[in-house]
DNA sequence: ATATCATATTCGTCTAAGCAAATATGAAAG
DNA sequence: CTTTCATATTTGCTTAGACGAATATGATAT
């Protein structure tokens, strides 16, 4: 019934870097490695923003070998669930993640060649 | 065409006493001090919040006399107007929430008399 | 002028959380 | 076993911001 209170899952939706892997994981999984190729951003801050999500029961990983494959968890609130919905609507209009959307087609294009 | 980043809308919900206050503007101009009886929140606390919102272009005042009223600024922008639906269906099911909003009641029963 | 009420701000402290750099872990490959 | 790749964690530092307590401001009343 408490569930993570609902401040707290606006602090996670509170940093930039957060808002841009939430998006990015809009589609389904995607590995570290490909977050990092996306977003330009070092591998230690993704994978400490990953744990941040994690933490507060946003993301799930999945492990394959040395690979490890963050998704989104469904939501299990209605304040979750609206949350998902706010910043994928907010962002939409954000040219930074439109940029990011169409780099990780890119960048699987390439893997997957 | 910039406008406040989203991320930084975001951390602007992100603290409780912020989203209560958000809450209760939500019927319309409250002052400082119905603020601080509905929320039992000493007074300092709560203009620190109010100054933040209002920094952060949340909520405008109006000065009559020595009372201040805080009133919410309507959206400028899609991310703010979708947020603050957002909060607003994210909170009704909150108790303590709730209760805030009749507690304003009471508060204006009592001063109305 | 003083007193009082409503509100704002400052101060000192504390904690969360951001970052980069370095290091650790764990799986697969040779 | 050593290397290497993918990822995570630790370290050390820095800043944002929350808090209570005290103090300041500004308006009205006496």
């Amino acid at each position: 019934m408490k569930g993570p209170r609902v401040d707290r899952l606006f602090r996670a939706f509170a940093d930039r870097t957060r808002l841009r892997i939430l998006r990015l994981l809009r589609g389904g999984e995607v590995c570290v490695c490909d977050i990092m190729a996306v977003l330009r951003v070092p591998q230690p801050k993704v994978s400490r923003h990953l744990g941040y999500l994690k933490r507060a029961g946003l993301v799930a990983d999945r492990r394959d070998g040395a690979w490890r494959h963050y998704s989104l968890v469904s939501a299990k609130s209605a304040a979750h669930r609206r949350l998902l919905a706010c910043v994928d609507a907010c962002l939409d209009g954000v040219p930074a993640i439109r940029r990011d959307a169409e780099k990780l087609r890119a960048a699987r294009r390439r893997s997957c060649a």
